[in-house]
RNA sequence: GGAGAGAUGGCAGAGUGGACGAUUGCGUCGGUCUUGAAAACCGUUGAGCCCUCACGGGUUCCGGGGGUUCGAAUCCCCCUCUCUCCGCCA
């Protein structure tokens, strides 16, 4: 939700608003509804005011002045109920409207669309196509199994199975050690919620065929802990000196993917289940721009602990999606496909969701508003596909990298087979 | 799944239609006393929004949403959650 104080108030940050793609004529129309809905207030305020007085007076009044202060009070509670009916109507239109509005990008990001991201860093070498692609040699190790799975479940599912379950769970311990280390305390989160909240999440209306719906139970299954991590301190005011308060969330996440016909069908990167280690940080708005490098270097560093060529970028204006006022993709390089792909994002929403939840930080001066952050720390499905395909060898098989070698007790996967 | 009880400020816990944003206790913060501390005593202590340069004023909030009434923490309806007992279960 964006501060509409600011939005009448700040020439910039209107400006960057516009940048996300909102139409300059829908935030006037924001700002319009905002000063009617402002007066009407007031106005409404002051009848209430007049009425309250009215009513104690008759608690007050003798009996033989009642009827008639009654009668009076009526009156008035008549001109109340009409200023009250007319200023919910516009509260709801200035709700609806205000929402739609994203939170205004960064200085720091580039305008523009999808293609206008600017690259950060670029690490480690663009290796040439393997002689199969992550799909077909996990099929032929025996990692993965998507025939059956598609029998069991439909498709974009998948069995993952033996030497590539353990390394998955290797992952995840690689990744909690990783987090742990910068004070990420570890959640497992509940996968089903209610309605409201995804919708306090920002994930309705806007994505809601994204989502699976469980219609008996009116619950959701998330697409990511973040929705879980997000609602975690709903109304909430958080103590001041206990930030940054930094989670890691583990969970696995369901995605329905509608309007992805055809894309990425093979293996593991586009699947309706996956797993997942999700950072979330609250924090204190003075230090939510060092806390995104935080996460970015994270980031970097579990990636490059891998083995794994990438790069960063800063995604542009256009592309950031309505609640990040800045976002950098880490994208690695697919072998396969000749080209970087996402593995992780990280984002910071600043108070854009925090207003919505109501969480608040208590301060010297007040309580405020808190940032809050979140970034990816290891999508395991598609991180197990960036290993098999760069670090498959001549002989057919994939290399574990050192630094999983501790928590999955491999070296080397697919010896057997590939003989 | 069945039956019952409940949800009030940081916490505990009063309050069943009119001076209640709410008695009281603990906790908080400040002060008195003390070499210092404790104890004791005195005082202080919720949040959101609107108006105002400010001082200040108004309004809303007793789990959430609706309703009755001139007036609701209090009465009515719906929802959510918690506890106790029974059943089931990893």
């Amino acid at each position: 939700m964006i501060d509409l104080r600011r939005l009448r108030d700040e020439e910039g940050y209107r400006q960057a608003a516009i940048a996300k793609g909102i139409d300059a004529a829908h935030i006037d129309r924001v700002l319009k509804l905002d000063e009617a809905a402002r007066k009407s207030r007031t106005e409404t305020e002051a009848l209430r005011a007049e009425s309250n007085v009215a009513s104690k007076d008759i608690g007050r009044a003798a009996p033989e002045e009642r009827e008639a202060k009654i009668a009076a009070a009526g009156e008035l509670k008549q001109r109340l109920g009409a200023a009250e009916a007319e200023l919910s109507t516009v509260e709801d239109e200035l709700n609806g409207a205000a929402l739609v509005v994203p939170n205004p990008a960064h200085e720091s990001v580039p305008i523009g669309d999808e293609d206008d991201y600017r690259v950060e860093t670029v690490v480690g070498e663009q290796i040439p196509a393997p002689a199969l692609d992550h799909g077909a040699i996990g099929e032929k190790l025996g990692l993965v199994d998507t025939e059956r799975a598609v029998r069991m479940s439909g498709s974009r599912f998948a069995y993952v199975m033996g030497d590539a379950v353990r390394l998955q769970f290797a992952l995840v311990q690689y990744a909690l050690a990783k987090v742990s280390a910068h004070g990420f305390i570890p959640v497992v989160t509940p996968v089903l919620v209610r309605e409201e909240m995804m919708e306090l999440a920002g994930f309705f209306p806007t994505d809601r065929n994204q989502v699976y719906a469980l219609e008996a139970d009116e619950l959701y299954l998330i697409g990511t802990s973040e929705v879980a991590l997000a609602g975690m301190h709903r109304g909430e005011r958080l103590e001041g000196d206990q930030l940054p308060v930094r989670y890691a969330g583990y969970s696995s996440c369901f995605r329905r993917e509608a309007g992805t016909y055809g894309k990425d069908t093979t293996g593991l990167f586009r699947v309706h289940q996956f797993d997942k280690v999700e950072m979330f940080v609250y924090c204190h708005p003075d230090r939510s721009w060092e806390e995104l490098e935080l996460l970015r270097e994270i980031q970097e560093d579990i990636v490059s602990g891998l083995e794994l060529p990438y790069r960063v970028i800063t995604v542009a204006s256009g592309d950031l999606g309505a609640p990040a006022a800045k976002k950098y993709d880490l994208e690695v390089w697919l072998p396969s496909e000749q080209r970087y792909r996402e593995v992780t994002s990280c984002s910071n929403y600043t108070d854009f969701s925090a207003r919505r939840m109501n969480t608040r930080i208590k301060t010297d001066d007040g309580n405020v508003l808190a940032h809050t952050l979140n970034g990816t720390a290891c999508a395991i499905g598609r991180t197990l596909l960036y290993i098999f395909e760069n670090h498959q060898q001549g002989d057919g098989t994939i290399n574990v990298p050192e630094a999983l070698r501790p928590y999955c007790g491999l070296d080397v996967i697919g010896a057997a087979e590939a003989s």
